[in-house]
DNA sequence: ATGCTTGTTGACACTGTGCCAATAGCCGGG
DNA sequence: CCCGGCTATTGGCACAGTGTCAACAAGCAT
């Protein structure tokens, strides 16, 4: 049983760790895995762990970065739709990604500043930040960082109504949609200046 | 200098202990603060934070119940005034004590399940329901379920536009309001069904 | 084969947490 | 005014979890 010391590409072996934690990390906080069975769910020793990420911390970021970030998959096209059809296609995109998807992305809404030193608030704010830039492209507007700032909140914004909806079930996905589409074209419109 | 041992109603001292706790937590996430520097900064041995709160954990929580619910006080009276009107006004006084308040209110955004096994989302969750609850009555309109599941995310919307406002400054403030009011009317209206 | 490179391991030291018996404030009765 | 008891408070113990590091060995090159 006792797997004889197989060799790996550094790559590979540093996925391959992602991967088990990842898995563990799904229905389980934080600091209630220990590197232990990290490392054991990996098949791997635990000095290994930190000889790939240097501290538990950092694999929680990378298998963080690995989840959270939305498919960079780009968006149907959506030419020659007026901005509404375009605005409500988007939002519907977006829930069907988020079913599949989203889980750890609706969890981790906004993992605050409060857990560690605020690195994790800093990539759930990238993974708000490329979403908003997708939506824009989407959308077919320019991306310009007043228009970003008005979309990353609309982001977090749609992961409180996707739990509402998935999650607790309160929200039909028709109702989600329609409200979502709404607050979208409400956050483009009306730039003052 | 070796304060000689003071002995305190329970209730005194676990609000002590509470309040030095909160401080810390202030500016520094929640594993990078230990029960000794918790102890030390309420001038009292490691010993009793275990046997007030039980569990370091559980002191957080005691601290986030306390920091991140919104002040119960009733919202001024809007008789008479238009739904637009007392959704602009409500959604004023809301960014007010967002100013002076709710730092901890917009840290805590979603501290998510993330963090431990969600007791924290449970708190925000009750947070967020609350603000919902309290913005119903200040609007004039009826308490329902229904209602309430719509309004929790517009409390992750006003948390996410505060951040943009007040710690990047990529908003001003009317911009934030007058979006914020259009969300809410938004939410409030088309009832389905 | 045999040596070298480097991915991999296991043991060690240390920090931080929770627990518990011992200590000593404070308030009451004598 | 002193004493005894209730209980708030302490300090030390044991243990779990983390990071480090020198030693080990798998695979490649020669």
């Amino acid at each position: 049983m006792a797997a004889p010391r197989l060799r790996l590409a550094p790559a590979e072996r540093r996925q391959q760790i992602i991967d088990a934690a990842r898995q563990l990390y799904a229905d389980r906080p934080y600091d209630d895995v220990s590197t232990a069975e990290l490392a054991e769910a990996a098949g791997v020793a635990r000095g290994l762990i930190n000889h790939y990420f240097g501290d538990k911390r950092e694999l929680f970021l990378a298998v963080m970065r690995e989840s959270i970030l939305m498919p960079e998959r780009a968006l149907p096209d959506y030419e020659g739709r007026t901005l509404e059809e375009r605005a409500r296609l988007t939002m519907d995109w977006i829930l069907d990604a988020a079913t599949t998807y989203g889980q750890a992305w609706i969890a981790a809404s906004g993992a605050a500043n409060l857990h560690g030193s605020s690195d994790i608030q800093a990539i759930v704010d990238e993974a708000d930040d490329r979403a908003a830039r997708l939506v824009l492209d989407a959308v077919g507007l320019p991306d310009s960082p007043h228009l970003r700032a008005r979309l990353r909140p609309v982001a977090a914004l749609t992961k409180a109504v996707c739990r509402e909806w998935l999650q607790r079930g309160s929200l039909t996905r028709a109702e989600a949609l329609d409200l979502l589409t709404d607050s979208l074209l409400l956050f483009v419109r009306k730039e003052p200046t």
